[in-house]
DNA sequence: CTGGTTGTAACTATAATGGTTACACGAAAG
DNA sequence: CTTTCGTGTAACCATTATAGTTACAACCAG
């Protein structure tokens, strides 16, 4: 079982919006470059305005960043998507016998290890932002032209 | 989206096995415990005998550790029941437009932090063997006795 | 041989995902 | 003020994974 790919389509799309400024910032035109249908993007871009990251607008379309590069981090992205539930990465079988020893005590003692494994992994997305990811983009965009 | 309950259950099965060295570990009686199917425990030990942690005996029934609870980390077992496949624990969207300098380029750079973000992830879970785990176990049956 | 088990296949219900069509609503431009 | 693009969302679909369940052949100890 995969994180949903909402997570990197919601990243593609900060990375248009941070990396090219100057375009018109559409659900279509940016369905273009993930190639993917534009209510996908929409849908993602409003988990995204949800949490404050960009500003769209209705209407007349487009859409920007609502803060710094540099203030969004890859956390911030993942949660917005909810490609996982807040602390809910591993999941758990219901209800184990509570009059088995090993029943009743099993959940607290492994989920302390499922929780140390989870932090481990977003404290590695918290630490990078945005403008981490631009960068690293440009570099890989001049080697390849 | 979570990771299987199976490694939960793996866990828990192989608990059973490290803490109650006598009983008779029918997949009955190990369903009792994690509260399922019989099958679903068959099948998990399944995988378990297949990555060679387990030894099941057919016919007559039960199952035993095969290596010492020492020799078993908390990623084996993740492994095992190929909780997620190797190196995916994060989905990529499918084909982003190679014309568009950002879609071209997006996916080997995103790659690496998910790598990143995956690989601490299970160094926590290589970190803790079933050992550990059966202290932290006996710690807390002991508390709630 | 018999009885209790394992190993699997097959089927089910449930849920999430990603794609698609459809359409009301919004806002800017003529 | 009306036309024209876009957004926001609902609805529906096909696909896929999960976990539970029934069924049964193969297995082995007594």
């Amino acid at each position: 079982m995969k994180i949903s790919s909402r997570f990197s389509v919601a990243v593609h799309i900060l990375s248009l919006l941070a990396l090219e400024p100057n375009a018109h910032h559409t659900s279509e035109w940016m369905a273009g470059s993930v190639n993917t249908n534009p209510v996908v993007i929409r849908r993602v871009t409003s988990q995204l305005k949800k949490a404050g990251l960009v500003d769209v607008r209705p209407g007349t379309g487009g859409a920007t960043l609502n803060k710094p590069a540099g203030d969004i981090t890859l956390l911030d992205v993942y949660r917005a998507v909810e490609a996982v539930e807040e602390g809910e990465l591993f999941g758990f079988h219901d209800h184990p016998n509570p009059k088995c020893p090993i029943g009743a005590n099993i959940e607290s003692v492994l989920q302390l290890v499922m929780l140390r494994a989870q932090s481990a992994m977003e404290q590695v997305l918290a630490e990078m932002t945005l403008d981490h990811l631009a960068v690293d983009l440009k570099d890989r965009m001049e080697e390849n032209e």
